[in-house]
RNA sequence: GCGGAGGGCUGGAUGGCUGCGUCCGUGUUUUGCACCUAAGAUGCGGGGGUGUGGCUUUCAUCGCUUUUUGAAAAAGCGACUGUCGCCACCCGCCCAUGUUUUGCUUGCAAAACACGGGCGAGGAAAGUCCGGACUCCACAGAACGACGGUGCCGGGUAACGCCCGGGCGGAGCAAUCCGACGGAAAGCGCCACAGAGAUCAGACCGCCUCCCUCGGGAGGUAAGGGUGAAACGGUGCGGUAAGAGCGCACCGCGGGACGGGCAACCGGACCGGCAUGGCAAGCCCCACCGGGAGCAAUGCCAAAUAGGAACCGCGCGGAGGUUCGCCUCCGGGGAUGUUUUGGCCCCAGCAGGUUCGGGUUGGCAGCUAGAGGUCGCCUGGCAACAGGCGUCCGAGAGGAAUGGUCAUCCAGAGGGGGCGACCCCUUGGACAGAAUCCGGCUUACAGGCCCUCCGCGCAC
């Protein structure tokens, strides 16, 4: 696993690297901002308007469960993002995943990445 | 074997693909700083050079005039060319030096990225209920008061409301478990309903005596009935009109010499016929403990802006001294209630000058090695625990890492096949996520493993 496939490899580590967001402020201005609801998720993206990488955000709020509960959700949603942003985000953009109750742990990872994408669409569309 | 009691441990495993945080190393890039060195720009000083301008002067040159003239020559005036000197400005120059820009060499630091390596959630990380460490409120101490807490006794501990041992009371055949377990003759208050009567109490029924127009009335009586959580303590005998600690015996209760124990407490000669229940989780009394706020504490740095503080200056509660820095005494004021001791700080004002910082945002520190834990042995102790030696372990984030996904296996559960060992299929792993750090308590928890003890049954 060593030397196997060094030039595949190298371009996609550089492009995995996702922006986060911090500030309040940011999560306010992209809950003002477009929107789609699916099964597993919620998403909520704004276009900042610049030419910046993109940057995400992930919200999983008491009504999610306990704290290992609201950590698994935010973790899968990481995962999902690492895995369709960088194909299909737009730079200049902040998206906002936001997790579901119960859904958003128990789904099978395959469908989540699927809700991620309709909703990518939808959104830019 | 069945049933039970107490305690401890564990909290799925392996692998593939692919991620995250932190630390270390290597490399690349960028930035900053320092150094080496080169070039450029520029400042100052010295030297040098010459160009321009001005002035002066000498000489040369030219022109004109005059004189002598054949020419030449001389004198004067002018031109401004060259030259000498001085002054000003200037410089593709040299020397020394400073500033600065760029490049280069090396080193250091930071950031980003890449690669390699180490480490990376719990027994409860949880609830935030107690106790501390630490920081700030300048600090330390005493008495009283208020408020809050603790509450059988002794020990352990940094400390505790925790732990250990003991006592007392209760539950259980037992192992063992449970207990807000100080004081009710210091005082106040409350004790519903039922009942005739509820603590300086009481006669409804009953019993006994007397009276009487046989219905009842007067008196005695706490043995019996009834009420209730509780009814002048219980049983027996004597006694009596019937009864009653009225008398006696035993039990209970109260007091208690004395003995045992560090103590809680235990035993108890003897005395008292026995008047005095519960609630302190209502107030209260007694003993002991406790200042408040908290890591969003607190400290530092950098930005950008309304405007505060300190020092200097004028001036400065009183007196004295003075080396003019300040010191001593007295007076007033300052902090979480009052008083008090030590100690500290401050003693009108502002028109000025200098310096510094508060709130906000960002960054850094605090930040993890500590009353540290694991395991083993030794010493003291019934034990909690303490001491010693060895051994191994040590997350440090900050919209918050410690994962995502897939496969196989292993527990467990269900179904089917088989006499059985076993095989096949399905299902399937609890409670729960560090946030300054420790000691406890409480609460949650699928399943598994181990140890000790008790009762019953069987065998011997």
């Amino acid at each position: 696993m060593t030397g196997d496939v060094p030039d595949t490899r190298a371009p996609r580590a550089a492009s995995s690297r996702l922006e986060v967001l911090r500030k309040r402020s940011d999560f306010l201005a992209a809950a003002r901002a477009k929107r789609s609801s699916q099964s597993g998720l919620l998403l909520q993206a704004r276009n900042r308007g610049d030419q910046d990488p993109l940057r995400v955000g992930y919200t999983c709020s008491k009504k999610i469960g306990n704290a290992v509960t609201r950590n698994r959700a935010k973790r899968r949603l990481r995962e999902v993002a690492r895995a369709v942003l960088p194909d299909m985000g737009h730079d200049g953009w902040d998206y906002v995943l936001i997790g579901r109750p119960r859904v958003t742990v128990e789904r099978p990872f395959s469908d989540l990445l699927d809700d991620l994408r309709r909703a990518l669409r939808q959104i830019h569309k």
